[in-house]
DNA sequence: GTCATGCGCAACCACTGGTTGCCTATGCGG
DNA sequence: CCGCATAGGCAACCAGTGGTTGCGCATGAC
């Protein structure tokens, strides 16, 4: 009953960075490294990297405009990641109201003796 | 909007070994460092390792018996970061479906004119 | 008592995420 | 049109992390 995700987009939105980098460019819509890097405390090339990264894993995608980088979130890309998210939570939540259930069944045994 | 995290907690279950130690130890109830690297592709000093971060991050706890360290899982804490999980998804979710709402609402916008 | 085994510690290595420094290209104001 | 300010790419470097191997210690089994 394993969830099986996709390493390379879960560790895309594992990252604390780069879950941050997605949230500025969900409330503004889009952003460039420069632009990010203003509002993050890490340097433009950091940013740069982690978009790549981000880039690599489909979930944004980039636009040069003059000798701008425009970077976009993919909305679809971000909601699979989100749909695996959800499994893996909903998995986990199952299989500990599982033990619970078996747990209090143990505890009723011995209160049965 | 944005969701806080705990970082500790979220980084020790975004790792896929950690994730997959954490599984395994639901699976069977407890493990030690020995038997968990019999069932990984790596060595028992990288199990331990791991086991420390995912300790010291409160998903697991050991109990010495006799030469071995036998691990289990919290299962409250566990719960704690699944809740965290959770909510980062939902977060992402309403993010993403007021942006289509919005883009819908543009679009007809479009269409009216 | 000896031997096998489970574990901890330390040194080492590769990769990653950050930094700084420098270069290129492009847009814009004189 | 020229020159400058600025966005970005590239490379070297550094620290931290996750893996390895090698070793020594302790403890349970025979």
């Amino acid at each position: 009953m394993t969830v099986t995700v996709d390493d390379e987009l879960w560790s895309a939105i594992g990252d604390p960075v780069r879950r941050q980098l997605l949230d500025l460019l969900l409330a503004d819509g889009s952003g460039t490294p420069t632009s990010l890097s203003d509002r993050l405390p890490i340097t433009r090339q950091a940013v740069t990297k982690q978009l790549g990264v981000l880039d690599r894993a489909g979930l944004v995608h980039a636009t040069p405009i003059g000798r701008e980088r425009r970077y976009e979130v993919d909305e679809d890309q971000l909601a699979r990641a989100v749909r695996q998210l959800n499994d893996v939570g909903r998995s986990w939540d199952a299989r500990l109201h599982r033990i619970k259930r078996i747990a209090e069944q143990i505890q009723r045994g011995q209160l049965d003796d």
